[in-house]
DNA sequence: TCCATTTGACCCTG
DNA sequence: CAGGGTCAAATGGA
């Protein structure tokens, strides 16, 4: 063992996301290629499957790496702590009296610094596929609408950390904007964990918008690349690109978010990006169980969000 | 009775 | 210290 100075154990860890970062591409690359010619068969069903495993193991871990890269004390507590979930105990022994069931809470939650969100503008409040339990309400300094706080359901019996904020939008009351924090881990879900893009009704174009509150990540770490793979979501038993196009009532997801580990303007370089940058071009594979189409888009930045959140779009 | 929502209070972060 | 995020008791509906 021996010598484990924090700069090698800095250098061997970017090592390791790299490489990871390149399994999930071929990772990838494969499920495209199971993707293409024969959609059907039972075998095929399962090899997709299988490879959105290994991506999403693949995402997991560089998720972990990375995080463990930023939190130098980990978030945990000990396991006698009177704080259910995972939250930190503080000076509880100089309170023993009466409100004691209050006082038990203080320092027992942490608020998410490192968390990843991403958020959606939608039309309406839309079903996303997951199961949420709202747990608060809040009046928002110059803001015309309160915000809602919504938890996974699962949040106890699954252990699952996600949370959503739901609050409509200045300009447009009838638009809501829904910022995720944190990724579904639980169970009972359709698919793995997901970013869920929306269809514009404006301008057809895709809002998917990201961010974090650690900028530390910002300028250089694969952060994009924390992103698990996608798959399309549609509540139509037969979707079609047309539909997806024009409906705003609809929304699916893009399984190959994969590409933004080639987000250089943002990730190669040393300025945030701009309105305006394009970020990623290519084609982007969108399937459903019935149908397998790849669009030709770009990804270029839309608007730098508060809490240091990017919106990107699809054109 | 169970479960989701409401809402005021508590607590953390900047 | 202000603002925002979370908790948990109270409340209401199925």
């Amino acid at each position: 063992m021996g010598s484990s100075s924090p700069e090698k154990i800095s250098s061997d860890r970017e090592k390791a996301v790299q490489e990871l970062i390149q399994g999930r591409q071929l990772a990838n690359q494969l499920r495209l290629l199971l993707g293409k010619p024969f959609g059907g068969d039972d075998k095929s069903v399962a090899a997709k499957d299988l490879v959105m495993k290994i991506l999403g193991s693949f995402t997991e871990t560089i998720s972990i790496l990375n995080r463990h890269a930023t939190d130098e004390v980990p978030d945990q507590v000990p396991a006698n702590s009177p704080c259910w979930d995972g939250r930190k105990s503080e000076d509880s022994d100089e309170i023993t009296s009466k409100t004691s069931a209050l006082k038990d809470r203080r320092g027992c939650y942490k608020r998410r610094k490192t968390s990843q969100t991403w958020t959606r503008i939608t039309p309406s409040l839309i079903d996303d596929g997951y199961a949420w339990r709202k747990y608060g309400q809040k009046v928002i300094l110059n803001a015309k609408y309160p915000r809602n706080y919504y938890r996974c359901t699962h949040k106890f019996d699954q252990s699952c950390q996600a949370t959503k904020q739901v609050q409509r939008t200045e300009d447009d009351p009838a638009m809501y904007r829904t910022t995720y924090h944190g990724h579904h881990t639980c169970k009972n879900l359709l698919q793995a964990p997901q970013i869920i893009l929306d269809a514009n009704p404006k301008d057809s174009s895709f809002l998917l918008s990201f961010g974090t509150t650690n900028t530390s990540t910002k300028s250089h770490d694969p952060y994009f690349a924390t992103f698990p793979c996608v798959k399309q979501e549609y509540r139509d038993e037969k979707p079609c690109l047309n539909h997806i196009q024009s409906s705003s009532a609809d929304f699916f997801t893009l399984p190959d978010l994969s590409a933004f580990e080639s987000c250089e303007p943002v990730t190669g370089s040393d300025h945030d990006p701009d309105h305006g940058d394009v970020i990623s071009s290519g084609v982007y594979s969108c399937t459903t169980s019935t149908t397998s189409l790849d669009m030709d888009m770009d990804l270029v930045v839309g608007s730098v969000d508060f809490d240091d959140a990017f919106e990107f779009e699809f054109c």
